[in-house]
DNA sequence: TGATTGATTTCAAACGTTTGAAATGATGTA
DNA sequence: TACATCATTTCAAACGTTTGAAATCAATCA
């Protein structure tokens, strides 16, 4: 009662009178031991809720059965979204996960990756800030050896690298088209951070379907926004009132920046604020609570984004010394109408 | 290059033709090691950015350095925002953080805890799930001598145990308060699932909000609803139609469950929608994009709640010998007005 | 009977760290 | 010279597990 023995394979081997080995080769079915000493073991180790122990486990296999996910923010459903596809499999498979948040700053991603790389973590899953150019501390990974999956954000300065990311260039083409479709001939995009390579590549999906469908393209619809509340606001006074013929259509780089978008144009009565449509990246559960909703919303599925991820970072700790190429995974979007 | 050594104590040892234990008292500044040797081992070993094996270190020590924080929904704010006070504190202090969703499921949550036992966390943070009146799951910890911290919903049928909580009372009572200064003396309050102790906590404070103030009570200006959509509507349906004299205000357990109302009063071209006053617990960040807020937000600082409870989980493990009463640990809420 | 086989169990080292006890060796003292 | 003192270093066990090699013992075969 007053200080418990803890359960161990000694502890066992004690109470039955056998060593250590067998009750460890027991328990893990060995074809050696006997039938009736097996069962005798595994009675007891039910009986007195024997777990091994994880740490002299790890030590001995020498690996962690743990991986380390760093993103920017929690707070953004796309982020959170994803770990849910994460840590799914990865439970399945006895690995835990250790959530960094970087909050979109460098300095913070730097601090995270020391850390896990303290933590001897078996590998990592990184969606990079917006500010990491620089893939340094990230290359430390890749010289011990440990597996990285850059995921949900595009590393483009970084060639030599495992990614899983949406198919955000096709999604972006798709709304582009329905818009188009829907009759629209001035269309609006407005991108995010120009750091985040996402943005480019939704700007190629706008403006080739703008192309392929014959819908003449005009620099001065195109705008981009920090992701900044005021920066947003800067970016549709330019697109909305700057110019001669306002868009009549707004294709957003996220939700969030949609939402920014129009209540900058609500608060400064726009007039043709209810014949506009609009579109964004995301489909957060919460669109169904705004009096009205944007036109559609592209998904961008982030659970299978983060299932992706892990499923490939488990394989790639698992044959770590076979040659494997570099994967490019890329996860379609699909158009959801409000 | 090929398949390097790691750099382990005996590998700085043999570099330095020493022994492993002296490399090791030098890097835990012995003070029996030789001032020279300690700076010739500090140097080496940050040369070769040598990091003391974690495995190694958690068998030696019996402890894993881990802690366990079971929560019901990342995707709900009041939560993700808890994790952010732990996962700050907790890594201060060399404490790493597995969490677990239970998605509300008194099953889901069994099998975190049972994996976490295999873990061998340290200790344990828990939002319980709404279904949780048994806490046999919980109290293994307990009899394991591994301290558990209740924060975040209240575990009304358990008393032995420490908790973190929002003085949702004080909450409600100045929401309830504030509406009635202003005029109200039709005021709705709409709780959670009746499983949840904040949902009568929170009853109270509302009750005796109107009692002090002389507002009379009436039974039919009160429903509970479980979360689901549906079930919501149900509720709406008794407090605003199902009665002769209908509210002038509403106070809604959660913001979302307040949104799913006022969705539901548009929907239906609820004549008084907005000479309605409404008043939500959560202050999320979205509610700036609703075309006509809530009158006021009850702020509950999940930060400082999970602040706290870290705080105490790892003053709790420092001293796992010592007694320590039940702490009971209230934060209050703030009222802010849109 | 002595050797071989086969089934089963045990030994012992290893993983990387910590830490009290013992060893070393130089210096000072009687 | 012999011995105690002191600073410094090393030894060795321990944490709990895995696993190839060695040991045990009974049964079988020649």
């Amino acid at each position: 009662m007053s200080t418990k023995t803890p359960v161990t394979l000694k502890f066992l081997a004690q109470k039955l009178n056998i060593s250590i080995s067998t009750v460890s080769k027991a328990l893990n079915d060995y074809p050696t031991i006997n039938d009736d000493t097996r069962k005798r073991v595994k009675q007891l180790a039910a009986e007195l809720h024997f777990t091994p122990n994880k740490s002299a486990l790890n030590l001995q296999v020498q690996k962690s059965y743990t991986i380390g996910v760093i993103l920017p923010d929690l707070m953004d459903h796309y982020f959170t979204r994803s770990i849910f596809g994460i840590e799914q499999f990865a439970g399945k498979h006895g690995y835990n996960v250790i959530i960094g948040q970087s909050y979109d700053e460098l300095q913070k991603e730097i601090d995270l990756t020391n850390m896990f790389l303290k933590n001897r973590v078996d590998g990592l899953i990184i969606a990079i800030s917006k500010n990491t150019q620089n893939f340094d501390h990230l290359d430390k990974f890749k010289n011990l050896g440990l597996p990285v999956i850059y995921y949900g954000r595009n590393p483009s300065f970084n060639l030599s690298c495992h990614k899983v990311l949406s198919n955000t260039y096709q999604g972006c083409y798709q709304a582009t088209e329905l818009l188009i479709k829907k009759g629209h001939q001035r269309i609006a995009y407005l991108g995010g951070p120009k750091m985040i390579s996402f943005t480019h590549d939704r700007f190629k999906g706008y403006i080739n379907a703008l192309n392929d469908n014959q819908v003449p393209f005009d620099a001065s619809l195109v705008a981009y926004t920090n992701f900044d509340q005021q920066n947003t606001h800067q970016a549709i006074q330019t697109l909305f009132y700057d110019v001669t013929h306002p868009p009549t259509a707004l294709i957003a780089f996220k939700e969030q920046i949609l939402f920014d978008a129009i209540k900058y144009l609500r608060s400064n009565n726009y007039p043709g604020l209810d014949h506009t449509d609009y579109i964004g990246f995301g489909n957060m559960p919460f669109i169904s609570y705004l009096d009205k909703p944007p036109f559609a919303s592209i998904e961008e599925n982030p659970e299978s984004i983060g299932d992706q991820a892990i499923k490939l970072l488990l394989q790639l700790i698992d044959q770590k010394e076979t040659v494997f190429p570099y994967q490019k995974i890329m996860i379609d979007c699909e158009l959801v109408i409000h």
